[in-house]
RNA sequence: GCGGGCGUAGCUCAGUGGUAGAGCAUCACGUUGCCAACGUGAGGGUCGAGGGUUCAAGUCCCUUCGCCCGCUCCA
């Protein structure tokens, strides 16, 4: 994930507060906090039952248009209908999946942190690190004098480095031993020079030296790049849950929760050419939980330990995959301004060249400046451009050929049948966070109009929202409840399966309204006086309070056309 | 991980070491009937948790958990 500066500063949408939104999402049960009565745990959120039709509303909308009518029926760059199919892969795989997809060895860089300012620096790019970035490394080496040419020993004055501790080094590295306490350190550092002169130290063990107060309590220590402090031991950051599969909690029986769902498509790539038909060019969709061991859990949902992903892997010719990767990147966009994200709070951006992985030849984000991001952007979608990479490495890693023989190319045979061509597929990614998305759909939606006497709506899309549509009768009695329940029969039997009916009768009409504005419900219908008489109820619409007379057998008709059912 | 802020009713928040509060919300009854209407009531609290000081702690001290912000990190 990212966030960046928009190139052009665009000021925070207004009147959108962050805790204003997290008090709505409890107050009308879209999130709380995964085990509230305890306290809470840390980068943990559960939805209430309106997030949860929420999220599952986002969920099913992406399956539709992905899998089941990928594209809206959309023609592909080859002119052909895309097709695509899913998997439901499992959260626990085989330990040696890891160590193919290279997020194990991601771990295994060992982290030092540093005890005086929180710093955490990978430790074998400590001295990278010093001389790229570091300020008072930079400053520091500056009081050396240049080292004899075909050497690697530079020449250090005592005064110099005294007057440097004295002084700048005092504001730069506040926590190096040569500034706590400069006469040990410069002590220390002249017996080594002097007690071995035939061997004399290189700038880093120099710069060692400088950083370490009681050499023969400690040996020499390690510098933090930012305060100068000792950094502690090296120790592994597992960024992955780990877990036993079996009752014996040996090494033998480690095994990882996934840190994203893709891992299982090409897993099991094989098994779906084997097993179903699909030709290439075809996409494998898979939705699930995933998890990370994120170091600083932070903005609300957004950066959870545990998290839900939809992911499409789709598998193309090489020769095609950058028209695909540029279909898919445009395809992602128009789909999220399409469930409600149309404004400029969304961005496409494509990744500059140094921002790709070795293997990759373009990756966009779509991204959403969500409140705690603006000005800036966070992601909601990747798509990636992922080359052969994936299956590369797993027929490396399980000795599996994961080839795909393409009777559709070669050369033209006698009988006018091809020859076939054999290569390993290459994949574009298109993977979305979709805690993130109905983060970001929650936030679009939220909205405050002082002018209204509810000021607080929520403008969600109605395909996403979790109440499709309200029924009330303005009065409880008079025969009006009797109406009002069979139109709300009539709009369960029809939507019930995409999300809730609300009924009330009780209290006024415009707490009822209210009620719903912060619900996201986006219609409610009101049956009056009249209703019996002519049959028509008021239907009033949440985005602009605006009524409109309509005859009660239309309600179902106007609600499915909103829906787009 | 560091620094800062916060944590009291469902929500927003008052609360001077001395009986646990307000507004809104929720529910009931009545009145009303198209935009958080009015009246009368009701329910709802281990004051985030655990220690300590004190005759007495929501309030002071220590520890801890969680949330927000800034750093840091984000394979």
């Amino acid at each position: 994930m990212s966030t960046h500066a928009p190139t052009t500063p665009t000021p925070a949408t207004p009147g959108k507060s962050m805790d204003a939104i997290m008090a709505l999402c409890k107050r009308r049960g879209f999130v709380y906090q995964a085990s509230d009565i305890y306290g809470g745990i840390n980068g943990f959120w559960d939805y209430g039952p309106l997030g949860a039709q929420l999220k599952k509303n986002l969920r099913e909308a992406w399956w539709q248009d992905m899998i089941m009518n990928p594209c809206w029926g959309r023609k592909g760059p080859g002119g052909e209908r895309v097709r695509c199919v899913p998997v439901e892969t499992c959260i626990i795989q085989h330990p040696k999946v890891w160590e193919a997809s290279g997020h194990l060895a991601g771990f295994a860089d060992p982290m030092r942190k540093c005890p005086g300012c929180g710093h955490f620096v990978r430790a074998d790019q400590l001295w990278d690190v010093l001389v790229s970035t570091s300020e008072w490394f930079n400053s520091l080496i500056q009081e050396f004098e240049p080292a004899p040419a075909g050497t690697q020993t530079p020449g250090v004055n005592s005064v110099s480095l005294l007057k440097w501790a004295r002084g700048k080094g005092k504001r730069l590295a506040p926590n190096l031993a040569l500034v706590r306490s400069p006469e040990v350190t410069l002590s220390w550092l002249a017996t080594r020079v002097n007690g071995q002169p035939s061997t004399p130290p290189d700038v880093i063990e120099i710069v060692r030296h400088l950083a370490t107060e009681q050499l023969d309590a400690t040996g020499l220590q390690d510098p933090c790049p930012r305060c100068g402090g000792v950094l502690g031991a090296p120790a592994a950051f597992k960024l992955m849950f780990e877990t036993y599969a079996g009752i014996i909690q040996t090494d033998d029986n480690k095994v990882y929760l996934r840190p994203e769902t893709a891992q299982g498509v090409f897993l099991q790539f094989k098994n779906v050419v084997d097993s179903t038909r699909v030709k290439i060019p075809f996409g494998i969709g898979n939705t699930g939980r995933s998890f990370r061991n994120e170091i600083t859990p932070r903005n609300f949902t957004f950066r959870s330990r545990e998290f839900e992903q939809a992911e499409l892997e789709f598998f193309c010719h090489p020769d095609e995959s950058f028209e695909w990767y540029k279909f898919w990147r445009d395809f992602r966009m128009e789909w999220w301004q399409s469930i409600g994200l149309a404004g400029e709070n969304l961005i496409l951006r494509e990744h500059a060249k140094d921002e790709l992985s070795h293997y990759s030849v373009g990756t966009s984000d779509v991204e959403y400046r969500f409140p705690f991001t603006a000005p800036g952007f966070g992601e909601l979608e990747g798509i990636a451009h992922r080359g052969n990479y994936d299956l590369t490495q797993h027929q490396t890693h399980s000795k599996v050929k994961l080839d795909y023989f393409d009777t559709t190319r070669g050369e033209t045979l006698p009988n006018g049948g091809k020859k076939g061509e054999r290569y390993m597929p290459h994949c574009i990614e298109p993977a979305a966070g979709l805690d993130r998305g109905a983060l970001a759909l929650i936030c679009e939606g939220y909205t405050v109009d002082p002018s209204r006497p509810s000021p607080e709506i929520l403008k969600l899309h109605p395909r996403i929202a979790p109440i499709k549509a309200a029924v009330f009768p303005l009065m409880d009695k008079d025969g009006l409840p009797e109406i009002a329940d069979k139109l709300t029969d009539d709009l369960f039997a029809k939507f019930g399966r995409l999300g809730f009916i609300e009924s009330d009768a009780k209290q006024s009409i415009g707490k009822r309204y209210a009620r719903m504005d912060e619900a996201g419900c986006p219609y409610c219908f009101t049956i009056d006086g009249d209703s019996a008489k002519d049959q028509t109820v008021t239907c009033r619409d949440r985005d602009t309070g605006q009524q409109m007379r309509m005859s009660i057998d239309k309600v179902v008709g106007f609600v499915g056309e909103k829906l787009g059912v």
